[in-house]
DNA sequence: AATTCAATTGCATCCTGTTGCAACAACACA
DNA sequence: TGTGTTGTTGCAACAGGATGCAATTGAATT
């Protein structure tokens, strides 16, 4: 992870932006509980190392994070979860009854895109989407 | 409307439910206020009438008119926002530039969810979508 | 190492949305 | 028209998230 933080440091100070303690926590954070992180999660997580951080700080943070595009965001219904940037953009299918997470990869989407774009001039510039509906086993189930 | 209204009134008391003023005020005003209505504004909009009603009662029949399927809620980024269902669902398209919402029949989705569920056996049951991405007005003028 | 300046933090405060509970009232039934 | 059941409301309190502002501090420069 060192080498992705230093990465990270010469990436943001080139711009202008500092590298404080507490946004360094904070991507530690998000890095160490991996996928689908909560900023509640990630809040709890930072107060253990750092007890007096404030939750503005937090927040703040996770938008900067997002802005320079080593983090991104994800709206699951009501709330938002983050997780670390990964090379190529992907989606999820989650089952409405068990809550599996089934990963969709780019393709699968951007077919669909490009077709709206045929069809209606319109390009759809979306990092993450989330559908959700029944799993295959769920399904299965629910036939008997 | 007040055909509508009756028909709402003997539906809900079928199932054990009430019509209470407070009810159909926030259903009138979800009518008034058109389509993609916030929480906040049918709050104000019903306050104007009736002043003492609470925030929760707002946010409680909200729930009740989704459950009843008069109402459909779609998520836009962190914020929920309300329609009068329609008799077939729909999605949106909305541009980031410009903030136009163009509107997508349910057959153009459907292609894509079946799609999904011959490769992956999930079946996707989403009755709005919101996607977006760069409107051909928009994409026009950025490429001048 | 000292200086400087703007990015960032913490604090206070506000806003939206949720929940438990006692009081109220819609409406089915007599 | 009165009465009882129970769905519903308002209130109070709370949780997550956003924001303005003064104080702090990272880091570039000397």
């Amino acid at each position: 992870m060192s080498h992705y933080t230093s990465d990270f440091a010469r990436l943001i100070r080139q711009q202008g932006y500092r590298l404080t303690p507490q946004r360094q926590l904070i991507l530690d954070a998000i890095c160490e509980l991996g996928a689908h992180v909560t900023p509640e999660a990630i809040y709890r997580r930072v107060t253990e190392r750092a007890p007096s951080i404030n939750r503005a700080t937090v927040y703040r943070n996770l938008d900067f994070l997002c802005e320079q595009r080593l983090v991104v965001a994800a709206h699951i219904g009501r709330e938002t979860v983050y997780e670390i940037a990964g090379a190529e953009p992907h989606h999820h299918l989650i089952c409405r009854t068990c809550d599996k997470v089934i990963t969709l990869p780019h393709a699968a989407v951007q077919r669909f895109f490009r077709a709206l774009q045929r069809r209606y001039s319109f390009i759809v510039d979306m990092d993450h989407l989330t559908l959700f509906g029944l799993c295959p086993k769920c399904r299965k189930d629910s036939r008997l």
